[in-house]
RNA sequence: AGGCGGGUAGCUCAGUUGGGAGAGCAUCGGCCUUACAAGCCGAGGGUCGCAGGUUCAAGCCCUGUUCCGCCUACCA
């Protein structure tokens, strides 16, 4: 084995071997519980990103965990078509040859998409393999399979028939760029400096005007009314009065509607429906016309009088000028409001009249909700729960259809003849109303996440009633970003309630983001962005997988640096480090039992398996529980510092020793642990672990069907723990000693020990040599009470006391002021507990075992602190 | 406007039902001790954002306050 591991090559070997061993594979039917995660599918135009390596990692960590506990585990892989996106892409391509979709046509564009996907949709799925993941990808799915598209279509058949789906002209998120409507959830917010400007509004038959203030004066041509509240004192006596609309001059009405708030603006509001969702439902209400003035080009239409064919940004400028020197614009004031812009392209929307489909969200949002509630669904870190039923106890109907090509078409035609809608799962043959044959398909296509609402249960196969289903639905887990919990996770759960009458999984984790070291989202534009695969190629899988565990803690963001992913590597070496030291020390050795030798248990042997009892215990409850940065810590903390700094250390007296019976066994022993190490590490860092399991004797097959370790495995043997802690603790003492009075590793040093009792005293006699090789010390001697020998230096552990003996070697003072520190804490220890136990109160209400526990410390304490002025006596008579 | 999360060592963060504040990294000192200098041994470092309150006891519970971040929302 190199010195240094190499993550490069075995990387590639191992994951070529796992899936030539099918090792990946889900069964259909089983006698082994299920476990089944679908992945979030990512983009077909996707490449991978920091958010996907962390969701992806924990992905995985959870199924290789359950693998080895035996579950039949089936990681669901798969893509999404990603409607706009998707499109976006294939149009770019387009406008580079100087052509459009338009020119190309539907059908051929589309077949064009096909090709792109066939092309380069398998990106992301090999970055994913990169990672590690141990998907099942003989059963790869894409949101646009005709298998999906099946699930689609009976999907909104049976929504349509069952009301929750309608056709409607209502006021929509139109996105210029995209040409399409959107959902109000792939709006995004954004605080954009304008003004509020206030517009004269002459009354037509009389004198004077009213001022409205609006943001959007460029709609004014679409108005139907100006609104005023009834209560508002300036306002009374207009009913039946009009106003003209500046430039165009036309006269509408002064309406009165409580929904005014007097104290905004001038308290009058113009009334555009078909430009503004609020005016929308006022319009309704008052019956007002609805005129459209900006086009889905967002270009003012030939209502806007003199503005027509002008950008509406352009039109305001100009209209504003032209209000300016006619004299109707009272004021503009700087402000500060929300304006939407598109998800995808950043465009700002236009809220628009249209007809669209939509969905009836609120009855389908009440079960999902109450699934949760019920702690059917369980969502960790459980905060989320909140933010969850906040959204679906105020939903809203979602907007469904979109006017791009590539996606689902929606299954409606339209008769030419009647003008009736047919909904079918396949195109029909003739009206239902009519009986006409002059039957046209709607051309719109269904919001993306339509299809992936339905990813627990479309891709196991439904409608059909298949093995797969019966098996893995409900899924276990899913794993995902608080980003996409309305977007995704509410939508699946609504689906799945619906359609399965059942939870779509257990449990869900919400992840958080990975940021920038400076805890700055990752973004092209800021150029702070760390691609995985870099990190993938410069530092291996392994590491970057384990940096990500290891700083997953619940609800917190991740703050990624290079230097974290080093120091993370460096943990990866050391256990390719302690592993090249195993391999170099046991051979060949296969167990001692079949060779009919004798197995011993030394302490540090009893000691290590009754840890690797407790950690293994540890690490499973962690995953089970999401907590990954502990699952990683508790391993990390185990195998270096406990395994490594202690065990292996140990494990040299008898693995460099002549008995030969006690080498075997200890060679059985450390090949124990370290198979265990590496099987609990299994999860996190995949490929370093099979490639020493490959290296290991016995070895039979891979890693990843080995049983995760449990506590029961090892021996229970709580003495151990406490005798391990005397003899670790009285080598500590001794090496503390050392280090502050600067004395040489090299130099051996003679001690005495002064034991309190006879249980101490063959717990040390029996370890002499681990105190000996691990803390540098010549000679022992072993006394009970006897004087403090001449220049010693002295160190407490437990009730006992050693003495190094340090003649000619040491500073006097140096050891005084040690002294005198170590004095200062003590003593500073036992006045807090003094005065707690100087309270009547404490005394009266605490715990017995509390009080006890401070008085037992208290005693302790003061023994050890009368040792230390002994000490400190001591050498202050020798000065002087 | 409402909601949520967070302020703990220089940095990144743990801290499970209240019972003497921890880790990793960084820093400093000493070591090439036959697995590992990507290493070993040791050390220093905190008014737990601020102010009150409950309690025998508060990083933890309550109230207020401030700073940062995020989400939701139709105030033109």
């Amino acid at each position: 084995m190199e010195s240094a591991y190499e993550p490069g090559e075995v990387e590639e070997k191992w994951y070529k071997y796992w899936v030539e061993n099918n090792l990946f594979k889900a069964k259909a039917r089983s006698d082994n519980d299920p476990y089944c995660i679908v992945i979030p599918p990512p983009n077909v135009t996707g490449n991978l990103h920091m958010g996907h390596a962390l969701n992806n990692t924990m992905q995985d960590i959870l199924c290789r965990h359950k693998r080895m506990k035996g579950y039949n585990v089936l990681w669901q892989p798969g893509t999404d078509h990603a409607g706009i996106a998707t499109q976006n892409v294939v149009e770019k391509a387009l406008a580079a040859k100087g052509t459009d979709r338009h020119e190309v046509g539907r059908e051929k564009f589309i077949e064009m998409v096909w090709e792109w996907r066939k092309k380069y949709g398998g990106v992301i799925i090999n970055q994913l393999k990169r990672l590690g993941c141990s998907c099942d990808w003989s059963r790869e799915r894409f949101t646009m399979d005709e298998g999906l598209s099946k699930a689609v279509r009976e999907v909104f058949v049976r929504l349509y028939e069952e009301g929750f789906i309608y056709r409607g002209d209502y006021i929509i998120n139109w996105c210029p760029r995209c040409h399409t409507a959107l959902a109000d959830l792939e709006v995004e917010h954004e605080e954009i400096e304008g003004f509020l400007y206030h517009i004269r509004y002459r009354f037509e038959n009389r004198d004077g005007y009213l001022i409205v203030a609006t943001t959007r004066p460029e709609t004014l041509f679409g108005d139907t009314a100006v609104a005023v509240n009834p209560d508002d004192d300036r306002y009374t006596g207009l009913s039946g009065a009009k106003v003209l609309l500046p430039v165009i001059n036309k006269a509408v009405p002064v309406i009165y509607d409580k929904y005014v708030d007097t104290k905004f603006g001038t308290g009058a509001l113009k009334i555009t429906p078909a430009h503004d969702p609020n005016d929308f439902e006022i319009g309704n209400i008052h019956k007002l016309e609805r005129i459209k003035v900006i086009d889905e080009n967002a270009i003012m239409n030939e209502l806007a009088g003199p503005y027509r064919g002008m950008d509406r940004f352009e039109c305001r400028k100009k209209l504003i000028e032209d209000l300016k020197e006619t004299g109707l614009l009272e004021k503009m004031e700087p402000y500060l409001h929300a304006v939407g812009h598109c998800y995808r392209c950043k465009t700002m929307i236009e809220p628009i009249l249209s007809k669209q489909w939509f969905i009836k969200a609120g009855p389908l949002a009440e079960k999902a909700s109450q699934a949760v509630r019920e702690g059917k669904t369980r969502i960790f870190p459980n905060n989320w729960e909140k933010v969850y039923f906040q959204w679906m106890d105020n939903i809203k109907d979602w907007c469904i259809s979109r006017q791009i090509w590539w996606g689902h078409r929606i299954p409606a035609w339209y008769c030419k003849d009647c003008g009736a809608i047919n909904v079918a799962r396949e195109k029909p043959k003739t009206c239902s109303k009519c009986r006409g044959c002059n039957l046209e398909q709607e051309t719109d296509v269904l919001d993306t996440w339509f299809s992936s609402a339905l990813w627990p249960f479309s891709t196991l196969g439904w409608p059909d009633a298949t093995d797969e289903l019966k098996t893995f639905y409900p899924t276990s887990a899913l794993v995902t970003g608080f980003d996409i919990l309305f977007f995704w996770v509410a939508r699946m759960m609504m689906m799945g309630m619906h359609f399965m009458g059942d939870i779509p999984f257990r449990d869900v984790y919400i992840h958080a983001l990975v940021r920038d070291a400076e805890g700055k989202k990752m973004s092209k534009s800021k150029g702070n962005v760390i691609d995985p695969l870099e990190v993938i190629d410069r530092f291996g899988t392994d590491s970057f997988r384990f940096t990500l565990a290891a700083l997953a803690a619940q609800g917190r963001d991740i703050k990624l640096s290079e230097e974290r992913i080093i120091g993370y590597r460096h943990f990866v070496n050391k256990i390719w480090n302690a592993a090249r030291f195993v391999l170099m020390n046991v051979g060949d050795e296969g167990t001692v039992e079949a060779e009919g030798y004798k197995r011993y248990y030394t302490l540090p042997d009893r000691w290590v398996l009754t840890r690797l009892g407790r950690v293994s215990e540890g690490v499973s409850a962690a995953i089970d529980e999401y907590r990954f940065n502990d699952a990683a810590g508790l391993c990390y903390q185990f195998v270096w510092h406990e395994f490594c700094d202690w065990y292996l250390e140990m494990a040299k007296q008898e693995l460099y020793g002549k008995d030969e019976d006690l080498k075997r066994s200890s060679r059985v022993t450390v090949l124990e642990v370290l198979r265990a190490i590496l099987k609990l590490l299994h999860p996190f860092i995949p490929f370093v672990t099979e490639e020493i399991w490959q290296k290991l004797p016995g070895t039979t097959s891979s890693i990843m069907i080995a049983e995760f370790p449990e506590a029961s495995d090892f021996m229970k043997d709580e003495d151990a723990i406490k005798e391990m802690s005397l003899i670790m603790e009285v080598i500590t003492g001794i090496r503390n000693i050392r280090g502050e009075m600067n004395i040489s590793p090299s130099r051996r040093v003679n001690i005495v020990i002064d034991v309190a009792d006879t249980k101490d005293e063959n717990i040390l006699k029996n370890n002499l040599s681990h105190i000996r090789t691990l803390a540098g010390v010549d000679e022992i001697s072993i006394v009970s009470g006897a004087p403090k020998p001449d220049a010693s230096v002295s160190s407490m552990f437990g009730q006992n006391q050693v003495h190094l003996l340090l003649k000619g070697l040491i500073d006097f003072q140096e050891e005084k002021k040690r002294l005198k520190k170590a004095i200062k804490k003590i003593e500073k220890d036992i006045g807090v507990s003094n005065k707690k136990l100087g309270n009547k109160g404490f005394l009266e209400k605490a715990p017995a075992d509390i009080v006890e526990e401070v008085r037992i410390k208290v005693q302790n304490q003061s023994l050890k602190l009368d040792k230390l002025y002994h000490n400190l006596q001591f050498f202050e008579t020798i000065i002087d």
